[in-house]
DNA sequence: CAAGATTGTCCCTTACAAAAGACACATGTA
DNA sequence: TACATGTGTCTTTTGTAAGGGACAATCTTG
């Protein structure tokens, strides 16, 4: 039996320090260079993963002749290369909803001048994966590809609409649930929350993130009852009560436009 | 010394059979979906890069859980997922030159209503990186990601000017000098080709990857004499002698836009 | 419905990759 | 001039993941 699921280490940091599958190092590595967002050098990125730099040195030379990664311009950085862009354009490709979606979203934002994005579930959390900036002076984005808890979010409640009780715990994190404030939310509350969204067709949420914005959220389905996206709009808090809801109107619309026999 | 690079096997397919790493599996694996441009069954997979069915099995868990692979909608087939779609992007976002040079030509084939691309070296091979369909009836499209050997295009002989002949030669195979219509081009031809290309600043190649079309292409400067990348236009290969010219042109002027220093 | 092919899971062995650490060579800075 | 810090390459050891193969559970198909 072992142990098999990474024991959390916190802090410690001895852990018998195991020996790493080398695929897990990759992907340790791909995500810190996500994480990180720019060019990294080899010996950081050891750090960075926890990694030996022996390890380290191998591995990045080989994802660098496969493509995945490419030596920054200087000189001994490292970030994504072509081949990722490639595999990404694939994904896109074979994914109607997203390349619809992606379409979608940079019009709203260009009719209603305020940021749109596109959400979706990675992995149990929940992903930005196409923003579209507003045209107002002070830009409220967060990064394509950034990843919150999901009880944050207008979009997270509608996500896991349709899910039961026991699933959503298992996808929320008792840390997921305090706000970046500080605040925690109560569980129960959150479920209520996801309860209702799912059955009104919309959620909208205010300075839950940050004190100066709501987010107009409505579900994108890929099959009846399968939330498989979201659009959302995010908006200064002091929207006036009409334009929030002509703007949810508009958003109704727009996600029916892409839903499938939703 | 062992042998290093695969000795192609070609038909015998026993050669020891030797242990493979688990990430070489992987990016065979991705390079196979790559290649195919479908979700494809597992026992599939295992068939199409020669892997052991256990294997990959546990690799496309792994990946899948990682979120590189995605299982796709019916049942039992994968594709690749959304994290490399957001790798993708970061890629993008780091990338200067692709982010305009897809703007370009995007803007380039609206103009022109030709076929256009941006075509960059990819471990050594021409990759087109995007491409933009001409408003002409008849598309002459080839894929995002399409990887074409260097001989067959005139963004081959920009791409490689400036490197000289030990590294040209290393770069094209025998099989590349051979024509998708069976003639096979002379090495040095090739390579006066590359030359002639450096200097002129411009290549066109008429009826070399098929018998319609005509390919205008430009290098791209990442540097002074650094060709990172070029723009070129398909055209009906009976487009007149003038429009040829101007068209040549204007991409000149927009690759100097897009070029740094060159 | 039997015979065949395909799918998903599990176990055991051993070939091999990950890790540790030594080395040579750059840098920077007291 | 010494001293710390970072980089890139190599070698050796050993823990473990890749591979082979066996299994039950579906789908095909004649």
């Amino acid at each position: 039996m072992q142990d098999g699921n990474a024991p959390a280490v916190s802090a410690g940091e001895k852990m018998t320090a195991s020996r790493e599958k080398g695929l897990n190092r990759v992907l340790e590595i791909l995500e810190f260079l996500h994480a990180t967002q720019r060019a990294t050098g080899i010996g950081d990125l050891a750090k960075g993963v926890n990694a030996p730099r022996s390890t380290t040195y191998t591995l990045v030379r080989l994802l660098v002749d496969a493509g995945l990664l490419e030596m920054a311009g200087d000189g001994n950085r490292v970030y994504f290369g072509k081949k990722l862009y490639l595999y990404g354009m694939d994904y896109v490709r074979g994914n109607d909803l997203l390349r619809r979606g992606r379409q979608e979203v940079d019009h709203l934002s260009r009719e209603t001048g305020e940021t749109s994005e596109l959400c979706m579930l990675q992995s149990g959390r929940y992903t930005i994966v196409h923003s579209s900036p507003g045209s107002r002076p002070f830009r409220i984005s967060s990064a394509t590809g950034l990843q919150i808890p999901l009880p944050w979010t207008a979009s997270g409640r509608l996500l896991l609409a349709g899910l039961d009780r026991a699933a959503i715990e298992a996808m929320v994190s008792d840390d997921d649930l305090v706000l970046p404030d500080g605040r925690k939310l109560r569980l129960d509350d959150f479920i209520a929350d996801i309860a209702k969204a799912g059955t009104t067709g919309y959620c909208v949420t205010s300075g839950l993130v940050d004190a100066y914005t709501k987010c107009l959220a409505v579900p994108v389905f890929s099959a009846p009852g399968k939330v498989e996206a979201t659009m959302c709009l995010v908006v200064p808090i002091d929207t006036s009560e009409k334009r929030t809801a002509d703007l949810i109107g508009l958003l109704r619309v727009r996600a029916s436009g892409l839903s499938i026999g939703g």
